[in-house]
RNA sequence: GGGGCUAUCGUCUAGGGGUUAGGACACCGCCCUUUCACGGCGGCAACACGGGUUCGAAUCCCGUUAGCCCUACCA
């Protein structure tokens, strides 16, 4: 009876990689893993006119970065190869192959009709009927008699396929509307007579079959290659009951269908450029780690529930993609729309920064950094992730150790004319004089000379930071002296003593 | 205009007839401290509005308001 567990994320190549797009597709990720089932990625790049490869690669990438892998779909950087049984995963290439058969057996059926309708033509009747306050429906109310429904056009012209829609005493309707269970949103219907006749297959080369749209091919796709739950944004629930009828007019057995909450900006508005980053790349640039990302996203209209019980503390919060997983339940998805939360991104990923160990960080850290990172011994690369994993950020911490790459240029002056007094010069002169930079020898080392200099080691401390950065700030001053180096300490002392 | 969805602290949310309406982030205060941070402790802060139903409504019903989605030969 239970059919295999199969989600899938469509995303069309038409921008970025929007965040909106990455929590859904994080959604269908959980449920699939969740379940033991598979996870599709499919290109919906039937918008000829705004879909590029470029926009295919990015999708591709910035999925991989989140750690959202896919069992079946395009690989990445080859257009003719896929995995899976199913492909292609590009919806233009499936085209000969899946929809026109389809299209063409709707037509023979007479479930789907020609239609000669020009744009220009629609345009003008859309223009006249709404110019009286009422709703243009093709071929329906004032528009009732225009129609091609029952002209029976062949293919000699130029034409459109539009799915002939139920009119309202259709048997599987119910009472006269097309209503399912949503998984998330619960019983919802809409009534037959507020939908029209739509186009299943554009214009095509005189008597051909043009592309076809959206909604067709999302359903031939998730048909075809086995989906069992759609998951996906609230925005596509007008859209299911077209997509019904054309189930109904296919024969197609009906996935479960679930429609999450779409992610609002901080004013409420649906989240855009305008409110700063939406695209995943600018996340990765700005220092996120992939799993804080998730976490952030995951969180966003859903609470996971620990024998129903919500999270209690901070700690709870924090779940790692394993309890995710095990905790995902569609039945704890909210119903409203969540706004986006940069604050709350910026504390998980600090947190999940100084839980992860330095090895963890490493990759994702060296990103920020410059070529010299790399021929860094291990040693050196701990100390440095370990004295700047208090950070909030992967760029934070670059920040950090940016010290490590550059003398500086300039000199804090009220730093400088607080710190760099008289009495401190002494013990400026001992510190360059000193050749163990371990941890412990520095320790021995500084209370020395702080007792016979009679300074604390705030002072000496901040003197340092000043001569050695430039400012009153770095880590913590003997791993600074160490990740310098005795040589490098003394060439930037010089000019202080 | 039509159809659909939604509504608890600033934000994410728990709760779903009787609670001091709970937690997290942010914010504020105190403590800790070799800088910046981290950390610890404490505080501020919410049931959109109006009608019902009920002994009792944040919770159930109706309406209003507001926001969002669809209403394309976009996806």
């Amino acid at each position: 009876m239970s059919r295999p567990i199969v989600t899938r994320f469509a995303p069309s190549p038409t921008g970025m990689l929007h965040i909106g797009g990455v929590r859904t597709a994080l959604f269908c990720w959980l449920f699939a893993r969740k379940h033991g089932g598979r996870f599709i990625l499919r290109i919906e790049d039937t918008d000829l006119s705004r879909s590029t490869d470029d926009n295919i690669r990015i999708i591709e990438e910035g999925m991989a970065w989140c750690g959202l892998t896919w069992d079946e779909g395009p690989v990445p950087g080859d257009p003719t190869a896929w995995i899976g049984e199913h492909g292609p995963y590009r919806q233009m290439q499936r085209m000969e192959s899946h929809y026109k058969p389809a299209v063409e057996k709707l037509l023979s059926e007479g479930k789907a009709y020609r239609c000669r309708c020009t744009k220009e033509d629609l345009d003008a009747r859309r223009a006249t009927v709404e110019a009286k306050g009422v709703p243009f429906q093709y071929g329906r109310g004032h528009d009732a008699g225009n129609g091609c429904r029952h002209k029976q056009h062949d293919a000699s012209e130029p034409f459109a396929v539009r799915l002939a829609m139920p009119e309202g005493h259709e048997t599987w309707l119910d009472e006269g509307a097309i209503a399912w269970t949503d998984l998330i949103k619960g019983r919802l219907a809409f009534p037959a007579e507020s939908l029209d006749d739509w186009i299943i297959a554009r214009t095509g080369e005189k008597g051909q079959i043009g592309v076809p749209t959206y909604n067709f091919c999302v359903v031939v796709d998730d048909t075809g290659m086995n989906v069992s739950h759609v998951l996906r944004g609230d925005d596509h629930v007008s859209n299911t009951p077209k997509q019904l009828a054309l189930y109904h007019a296919m024969g197609f057995e009906q996935p479960q269908f679930g429609h999450v909450p779409m992610i609002l900006g901080k004013d409420g508005a649906k989240l855009s450029k305008r409110h700063g980053a939406t695209s995943i790349t600018e996340y990765q640039e700005m220092g996120f780690l992939p799993a804080a990302v998730r976490l952030a996203l995951a969180r966003l209209s859903w609470t996971p529930k620990v024998d129903g019980q919500a999270p209690e503390s901070a700690e709870e919060e924090l779940l790692t993609d394993a309890q995710m997983i095990e905790l995902f339940d569609l039945k704890d998805i909210q119903k409203s729309p969540a706004r986006f939360d940069m604050d709350k991104l910026v504390w998980m990923n600090q947190k999940l920064i100084q839980r992860a160990s330095w090895q963890e960080l490493e990759p994702h850290l060296a990103h920020f950094m410059p070529d010299a990172w790399k021929n860094k011994s291990e040693d050196w690369k701990r100390v440095a992730i370990q004295a700047t994993q208090k950070g909030k950020s992967l760029k934070e911490m670059a920040q950090a150790l940016a010290f490590c790459w550059q003398a500086p240029e300039s000199f804090d002056e009220k730093a400088v004319e607080k710190f760099m007094t008289a009495a401190v010069k002494p013990a400026l002169r001992e510190v360059a004089s000193l050749h163990d930079y371990e941890h412990d020898a520095l320790q021995t080392a500084f209370n020395g000379i702080l007792e016979t200099q009679g300074l604390k080691l705030k002072d000496l401390a901040q003197a340092l930071r000043v001569a050695l950065c430039g400012q009153p700030v770095s880590p913590p001053i003997f791993d600074t002296l160490w990740l310098l180096g005795v040589e490098e300490v003394r060439t930037r002392l010089q000019r202080w003593l």
